[in-house]
DNA sequence: AAATCTCCTTACCTACTGATAAGTATATCC
DNA sequence: GGATATACTTATCAGTAGGTAAGGAGATTT
């Protein structure tokens, strides 16, 4: 079972990640991704049989990436603005890590939604729901416990904190400025929490 | 000069949007323009030497959209509302106006940002610049009238709520909510204004 | 009426797309 | 040590991508 050499397959994810994310589903090749891997085309094949399989897996290993950050459901008020931060600090990085920014991968979802397969859709959709019930979450203890305040529904909150995210990330790509440092500082002004 | 057909340059503008905020900028071809038009692929090159110049005019037509909304600068407080107002009337507008909504020209930019011209950059990047700073110069005549209320800089309250906007329109593909309609709601809640 | 311009068509090109079949070297199992 | 499975390679494919050159029909100008 052990090999030394298949961890291949993990490195056509990872590029293959970094591709969508910064390109689009339909914006790269196999060829781009193998070329740099050094392997033929059809060794990407052999791992991903279609383009759309190997869409499904980029969107559920950013689906785990995720889901480690909503692990455990808040209780107190610390606990939920511990989470804020920490999905504050995981935007900023996001932004930050990369040369240019890269766009989260439900962007590109939304974009080139009429083209990915059923299965893709799928999985972004599980991600939009995961997030929006934790942070759904987050929220409705967050001010119940007094540690945060906002008027309306949790559950609308939650979407347009996402959205907010979502879209600031792009933002940031088109416009001279630090769309996501500005937006988070923002959000965080808006539910009443000092910088 | 006059022409009977020439709305052909016309139609493949539209069709050409269409497509572009349906799929993104390489989900769709030449062919997906020219056949339902019931004209030769060629006929698209004449007007559209390039791709590029195509996806030029798409966004320099939405942005001329975008300009007509924000003609008038506001002075008062009722005119900064009427403004905020009419903002979240198109995005409503813009989301169900489709069968299953189209995003954000800006946001298709974003994410194929890494292979469209220069050109295309440069008329995305004035798109966010001229939405940036009406829309900051709404806020904040509204907030110095007294019409609305926010935390902040208006700057930076601008980029959130565009960003929103722009989010909001891709959250609307994937989930099955209406994105749009509670992220408008929320944000006239946060900015104090009455449903 | 000849020349020109506009708006297209026919015909064609190269490059690349995602994808498959068949072969091969290496390791693992029995 | 023969069989089998894994992880690739080479070779090939039909389809489509964006793009171009040349030509033609019709209106406009001179």
């Amino acid at each position: 079972m052990a090999r030394e050499r298949t961890d291949t397959k993990a490195r056509i994810l990872k590029v293959g990640e970094a591709l969508f994310r910064e390109r689009g589903y339909n914006g790269f090749s196999y060829q781009d991704i193998s070329r740099p891997l050094g392997i033929r085309n059809a060794a990407v094949h052999y791992h991903f049989p279609s383009k759309g399989d190997l869409g499904v897996a980029i969107v559920e290993r950013y689906r785990r990436l995720v889901g480690r950050l909503a692990r455990h459901p808040a209780t107190t008020g610390e606990q939920a603005v511990a989470q804020l931060q920490q999905l504050f600090r995981f935007e900023l990085a996001q932004a930050s890590s990369h040369g240019r920014p890269l766009v989260c991968p439900l962007a590109v979802l939304a974009t080139d939604y009429a083209n990915i397969s059923a299965e893709m859709r799928d999985s972004g959709g599980k991600l939009v729901e995961e997030m929006r019930s934790w942070l759904s979450h987050v929220l409705e203890v967050g001010r119940r416990e007094g540690a945060i305040r906002f008027p309306g529904e949790p559950q609308q909150k939650a979407v347009t904190i996402l959205a907010t995210f979502l879209g600031t990330r792009q933002l940031a790509r088109l416009g001279g400025f630090p769309a996501v440092q500005q937006a988070v500082e923002q959000i965080a002004k808006d539910l009443g929490l000092a910088a």
